[in-house]
This record gives C-alpha cells, sequence and structure tokens, in this order.
DNA sequence: CGCTGAATTGATGTGCGTCAAAGTATGTGG
DNA sequence: CCACATACTTTGACGCACATCAATTCAGCG
C-alpha cells in the first residue's frame, strides 16, 4: 500500500540508480539497464512497520528494495512469529510470491523504504525475452534461499550467543558489500523484538544474551549504529564454517 | 517406486519418465521433454548415506531426483547439523550449487536413489534457449524456499511436539501430490537422528515427544511405513497457518 | 548366537521462557 | 519547560522444556 507521503517519481532513472555504484551491483549493461527501466512501473515509498506484502496476498508484484531494511516473516494462528531473512538496498521483494502466485509470508518495511515496482504479470514476458535478467533472478533466488539456510542453521542449532554473533556477522558482511560500512559500524535499526524474532529467542533473553555479549568487548551500539569491535572474536562466536556467497551473479 | 535393484539406463527415455505419470508433472509438452532428455548427462544410483554434493563442492552437476529420499544438510564445525529440508522424488538437487558455483551446504541420499545429471555449464544455457524451462526451475527454487521457511518457523517457534506435527503433514502432504500414499501411510526412512536434526532438537527428546504423538493416537509407525491415524487432529497440533503451495508451475 | 546400530526409557541439570517491574527514551500538549 | 503518555530496553525471580548422561531393550544380520 502506498504510504502517506509517497511521491511516485515516473521517471526515477534506472541509468542512475545509485544501487549501481556499488560494488555489487557493477555488472550490468546500460541496454539491461534500459530494459528494466521500461518495466519498472512505479516508484514508491513506504514508512516503517508497513506491509510491503501481506501474507496470503495473490496479487502482489515484485519490488527490488530501493532504499531501507525491510524483513520476511511468517506468523502462527496464535501470533508467535518468525522473521525469515532480512532485506537490504538492491534485494528483491516478492519473488516467491511472483512465481508461485501468493505469499505465504509477509514482507514488512523495517525502516522507512523506497522500492522500485516491477509487474508481476510480466515476469513470465521478461523469462521470455532476457534470458540474463532471468538468470540474475534465479541468482538472486539461490542466494536468498542461501541466507534462509544459514538462519535455520543458527535457530536449530547454535546457543543464543552464537546466534546473536552469526546474525551480527552476516549482516555486517552485506552492509559491508553495499558500502554501508564505515569505521566498522553501520546503521542498525532493528529493535529488540524483531531481533528476537529472527533468532527464534524471546525478548528478555536476547537482552540479555546480548548485554553479555557487549560486555565481552564483541560490539557495541549507540544511536541506531552498531559497532563491530572485534570481528575476529565475534566470527568464532558465531561458529561459522566458510563465507557468505559473493555478491556476483552471471557466470 | 523404483528400487534399489536399478541400473543406470544410458538411454533412460525421458518421455516415459514415471515422475511424468504422477498428477504433479502433468503438463510438460513432449517437445520439452524431449530437450531435456537431450541435456540429460546421465542416469546415476547411489546408495543410501552416499554424498550426493558434498559441502564445499565447486563442480556439482544438477540433479533431480529420480526415486529414492534425499536431505540438503549444513553442519557446524563442531559437528552438529541442521537438515534444512528433505528431497522427494522429483526435486531438484544442486540448483544453489550450480547457481552460486558453490555449495554452501551438502546433499546425503536418505535411502538408495537414483538420479538424472544435467550439466551445470549448460544451465546458463538452458536460459537463453528455454524460457518456459527457466522458469519452472526458478518456480522450483521459489518452491524450495517455502518449505525452507516452513521449517525455520517450525524450528524457530514451535514446541516439540507441534515441529513433529508439523513435519509429519508436511511430508504427508508431499508424498500425497507424489502419489506415494495408501490407505493414509506412506514411506518413511527417516532414522531419529535425522528426524531429530531436521527439527533442531536432540534425539532423546525427539524420541520421547515421538512417542506422546503416538500413544495420542495420531500417527503410527511399523516397519518403515508411517500411518497418520488423525489427520485432522495433527494438523491442529502443527498450529498450521495454510496450504502448502500447489505442484503447479507456469503461470 | 552374538555382534552392531537403532529405539526407548529414566535421572538429572541447565538454557531459555515467562512473569513482573523498573528504568530510559521519544513525543505531545499545556 | 514541564507533565504525561507511549514505546522500548533492562534487570530480577522463578519454572519448565529441552539437553545431556547413562542404561536397557530391540532389530537386523552374518
Amino acid at each position: 500500500m502506498i504510504g502517506p507521503g509517497s511521491q511516485p517519481r515516473p521517471g526515477a532513472p534506472c541509468l542512475a540508480c545509485p544501487l549501481r555504484l556499488r560494488p555489487a551491483f557493477k555488472d550490468k549493461s546500460d541496454e539491461e539497464v534500459r530494459f528494466i527501466q521500461s518495466m519498472k512501473l512505479d516508484h514508491r515509498w513506504l514508512p516503517a512497520g508497513a506491509d510491503i506484502i501481506h501474507p496470503g496476498q495473490e496479487d502482489a508484484e515484485l519490488y527490488t528494495l530501493f532504499s531501507g531494511w525491510a524483513f520476511r516473516y511468517k506468523s502462527l494462528p496464535d501470533g508467535r512469529r518468525q522473521i525469515l531473512n532480512i532485506l537490504l538496498p538492491g534485494d528483491l521483494a516478492g519473488l516467491q510470491a511472483a512465481l508461485l502466485n501468493a505469499a505465504q509470508h509477509g514482507i514488512e518495511a523495517l525502516t522507512d523504504v523506497e522500492l522500485c515496482v516491477f509487474p508481476r504479470k510480466r515476469v513470465w514476458e521478461l523469462f521470455q525475452h532476457r534470458p540474463a535478467l532471468s538468470y540474475e533472478i534465479a541468482w538472486l533466488g539461490s542466494r536468498e534461499e542461501c541466507l534462509i539456510d544459514e538462519n535455520l542453521t543458527s535457530v536449530g542449532q547454535r546457543n543464543a550467543g552464537e546466534r546473536i554473533a552469526a546474525l551480527v556477522i552476516s549482516l555486517y558482511r552485506r552492509a559491508e558489500a553495499l558500502g554501508l560500512v564505515s569505521e566498522n559500524s553501520f546503521e542498525f535499526p532493528l529493535k529488540q523484538q524483531q531481533f528476537a524474532d529472527a533468532l527464534g529467542l524471546s525478548l528478555v533473553h536476547t537482552n540479555k544474551t546480548w548485554a553479555k555479549l557487549r560486555r565481552a568487548g564483541l560490539f557495541s551500539i549507540a544511536n541506531g549504529r552498531l559497532t563491530l569491535l572485534n570481528p575476529r572474536l565475534t566470527e568464532r562466536m558465531a561458529l561459522l564454517f566458510d563465507e557468505a556467497p559473493v555478491h556476483r551473479p552471471l557466470i
């Protein structure tokens, strides 16, 4: 739904998309970008807390997150909620919903967000005429699955401290790849309740463990920014296996 | 189901693929099937417990599971392991590995399996020339993600009894869609340790809760087959939201 | 018949959830 | 600028679901 203050900018120029400047988005030809531009329906603004896609929605469009953070989640009938993964600028939103014709999950804006809107009905057309983009879409889908795999492993196998460390590291790396990190710190808009829902922990226990890790000197948080004070230790605490996949689509 | 005694058939005819008879696989034209046939590299047989893809592998091919069960998993450095999702006949194996050029997970045969092997290097070619198949691949990827979402929600939010019920129901429905259910029962090859690893629970606790649910009359298990005695109650216990996505690719 | 791996059961401890309340922002209106 | 409300964070006390340790039973199999 279009938020109160949203101004669609009909001609928002994809060629000048700031995301293209980021290391993670280098490799698209101007011609491809022009095609994307031609498919782009709208440029939408939503306030923090708004639903980008609500659970069960059948006509959701396909979005890319232009700026801000969002998250995918699933709720149980009794209100418990699991945050499945977190979306950063440049991520696709609604691919599952577009392909499966129904959202089994919701997507909510975590901060104020800007979205580029693409018509879900033309995805099939895109697959017919734009193999490179189709491949990239499939690639982005797989990359998202990879992140969820990681979260599932965390929630299923790691204890509270390990989970927190793993999630922090993962977000740190993704933010870094987008050029959002400076001085080892980046904006961190998650409320503790959301953080807890992402970790599969209670709010209280999340808070206590979080405090413990801060006291141990792993990281600190101040006015909405998180600073990684001891990346090595944090990585070790997270029991990481290996690298997250690099942001480089197309063989 | 094709049993363990089956041998690789070099010219195994996709046109006669038994999976095509299943309700879930109706809608492919003979022409498409012939193309698939032409891409098919091999028909391979692996014993239960074998690795189809090992963690970190960079040159994994793309497979379809022709018969038998398998599972994707991730292991932590200290040996803990999370089973991410379970693969049934007709499922793709190795899509992530093919697209991301490296497997962040392993895939292991749960029973003896037969695999159709497709060259990972030609996936890009497929995207260039076969939009319908590409779309279906993306669709299958999204469907798998959907299953993982479900598991993550289970592991993060449901208690032991709910998790077990949810996993049983999910497998039951998938088996049913493949025509593998008769008399409310289907083959259930998971060992309790594997079941526990899929649920993110300890083996002991899984066993005890499992026993409780059997005593409550939800289901029973005998010589490798699981029978759903009380589907309604099981669904309610699982706290399901809604249906799993239907097996019908292409808009 | 004995070997081996899996399922089952009991005893005991603890990580995490739940309940409850205090502390700290941030905002709104007088 | 202060009073007050609302939302979020932090801390403590207590209980339970689940983990861990340790046996015992059971099933397949040479």
